[in-house]
DNA sequence: GATCAATTAGGACAGTTGCCCTAATGATGT
DNA sequence: ACATCATTAGGGCAACTGTCCTAATTGATC
């Protein structure tokens, strides 16, 4: 958090911390020490903390959008990029077991505080929705494309949120072979894969 | 939140604020006014938040427990008690579409907290979990029982999640259906039921 | 009716919150 | 060297936080 401008770095902290130590619980306070400047400095760059909440909110869009398109990119095959996105939770195992996920805890606290920034903060998770979506058609999945991906991105957030009570590795590890297998499961043709049309 | 005597009603209604608005959003103040006591009288009941806020999570376990005893008590199938557990998605759809799930929001907040009471708070997850492994261990799952107990814990809780960002009924409607498929599959015991170990 | 403990109300406390204001500093171009 | 503008520091604001203290009130016991 050293270079770039001062609203930047701003934001760079107030991402982190607000992940770290939810959104109510970090003070202006906080942010400054972390940045390095003045509380007086602050709200020269943002005037209120519902400002800085939609600038963070906004960069995480950013960064998950960039993220995405990098996945997109290192392969063609679909079935390979939903096994990028299942992969975070091994990635960024350490984090989510401290301060679970980062777009699903932002979510329920803004619920919970009624506060107006919840929908943008719900537009992250449809970021991944529709972009999972996306290869859950490219798999010849089009008829519940939407459902898997919303059926993927529920798994992910349980595991995440049981991650950070038990901090367990090996139920982490555990559920994400589950979601693979599940996912060769919907890639072969052949078997007669999970769905959710055909429940019903 | 009437009757019953004033260290009770205190109680009932930090449970209540705690879950709606959160524990570090609910001050004092707010518990004081929706009990009708003044802020003074608190400190002569709990004469610290901590205190409060064990008082409220042993209360919310001594419930569960109730609960999960209810369950019993209602039938010798284990399929139909999980299947219980299941349809608490449904049962409390509005709160959870609100506000999330009580526990796993507790334990998520608590955790970027830092709070020693975190583990108490995972001490309810742990009240699903082993009761659960229970009833899948009468299903002839001895093997894999905690495994199927997390599983099923981890997605109520991505259920909660995404039902309190989206508030799509729908979905919780179809994630449940699959519940109890992915249960059924588990029941009958000729089919190649999911499993966990045969997975590794 | 008097005594005493349990309970309550209300005010006061130091610290923190988000927010605003102003003066000083910095850089920039002329 | 000067004027201009963006940026910063620091103090101050009222409101609120959790906590504590004391005085009043209640209710039961003798």
């Amino acid at each position: 958090m050293q270079d770039g401008k001062t609203a930047d770095r701003i934001v760079d902290c107030a991402d982190d911390l607000f992940y770290r130590q939810g959104f109510e619980a970090t003070s202006f306070a906080d942010i400054a020490a972390a940045v390095g400047i003045s509380r007086g400095n602050f709200y020269y760059h943002y005037k209120a903390k519902d400002d800085l909440l939609e600038a963070v909110i906004a960069r995480r869009m950013a960064n998950m959008t960039a993220m995405l398109r990098d996945w997109e990119s290192a392969g063609d095959d679909p079935a390979e990029r939903i096994r990028s996105f299942i992969d975070i939770l091994i990635r960024n195992r350490d984090k989510i077991e401290q301060y679970g996920c980062p777009v699903g805890s932002l979510s329920t606290e803004l619920a919970k505080l009624n506060h107006t920034a919840q929908d943008e903060a719900a537009r992250i998770f449809t970021l991944f929705r529709v972009w999972l979506r996306r290869q859950f058609e490219k798999l010849g999945r089009a008829s519940d494309a939407d459902a898997l991906a919303m059926h993927l991105l529920m798994r992910s957030q349980g595991v995440a949120t049981l991650s950070a009570a038990y901090r367990d590795a090996a139920f982490v590890e555990r559920e994400v072979t589950s979601m693979c297998a599940w996912l060769s499961a919907i890639t072969e043709p052949g078997a007669s894969a999970p769905s959710f049309t055909q429940q019903h």
